[in-house]
DNA sequence: AGAAAGCCTCGGCCGC
DNA sequence: TGCGGCCGAGGCTTTC
């Protein structure tokens, strides 16, 4: 479910164990899929103290003053410390905690614990992760790094979609959070990212940053204009026209029939 | 039954 | 024609 909105938000809930020690550290074999084993990640952890919080698009770093520690989210996880969420609810799946969907976690010195919720299992932990194939990050693209996501050296290049879901390219940009930024430039998700023309760039650009204000200011990845229309036969909030819908960059992506072009 | 807000691998084929 | 690498498809996993 998180997009680098709700990782963000995980972010600053992770901001409370800083200056906390680490007593204990567990997960299960899916969580520890990325190492060598769960107590691989048993015998990292164990002694660290967390010294600051970073994030690079929807990985999620605790620094330490030792290894730094990556979360990843997968489609349905969520960061809590105790009983306290990292985000209001879940939209996607069960809005339930459940404690056999707790895949890992940390305790630390004064008791608390930081929990990695994961009904589906997607979610990972990584130890000194490598943010050295990730693109800048979404949350805070210049102009300059923005003309590099969509320079393209050969061909036609991909679709604008897919490019914009491509975390080397730039990182954070999720699903529903690319669809709401192509509704908002007024742009077809099948464009070639190459055929753009400089007026649409710009217009991407603007949207861009505009719906990660936007949406941070709401709350969350899923409070996009386009969402009321985002089934099978919805209309545009925008114009009234048919929404249309195809696999993207391999995700379902929705998209206006008239002021997407 | 089928699809879901992520990510990784693999194979085909594009283009230098 | 050779080949590195781009790009799309598919799998993972569980749930509703």
């Amino acid at each position: 479910m998180p997009e680098i909105l709700e990782v963000e938000s995980y972010r600053r809930l992770a901001e409370r164990v800083v200056g906390s020690t680490v007593t204990r550290g567990w997960a299960d074999a899916f969580a520890a899929k990325k190492l060598t084993s769960p107590a691989a990640w048993a015998r990292a952890v164990r002694g660290l103290t967390v010294t600051g919080t970073s994030r690079r698009g929807k990985l999620l770093v605790l620094e330490t003053d030792g290894v730094p520690l990556g979360v990843r989210f997968g489609m349905t996880g969520v960061l809590l410390i105790d009983d306290e969420a990292g985000i209001d609810g879940l939209f996607y799946g069960p809005h339930l905690f459940k404690a056999g969907w707790v895949r890992g976690g940390l305790e630390f010195d004064d008791g608390r614990k930081l929990i990695l919720h994961d009904p589906r299992r997607l979610g990972r932990f990584e130890i000194d992760p490598d943010i050295s194939q990730l693109g800048p990050d979404a949350m805070a693209l210049t102009r300059a790094q923005f003309d590099r996501v969509v320079a393209v050296t050969r061909g036609d290049g991909p679709a604008i979609k897919a490019r914009l879901l491509d975390q080397s390219s730039v990182a954070g940009v999720g699903n529903l959070l690319g669809d709401e930024i192509l509704f908002r430039a007024g742009i077809d998700p099948r464009t070639p990212t190459g055929l753009l023309s400089a007026d649409q760039r710009k217009r991407l650009y603007r949207a861009f940053t505009q719906t990660m204000r936007t949406l941070e200011s709401r709350g969350g990845s899923h409070l996009g204009d386009h969402m009321d229309a985002r089934f099978p036969g919805g209309f545009c909030p925008r114009d009234g026209s048919a929404m249309r819908s195809a696999t993207i960059g391999g995700r379902t992506t929705y998209w206006c029939s008239t002021h997407q072009r």
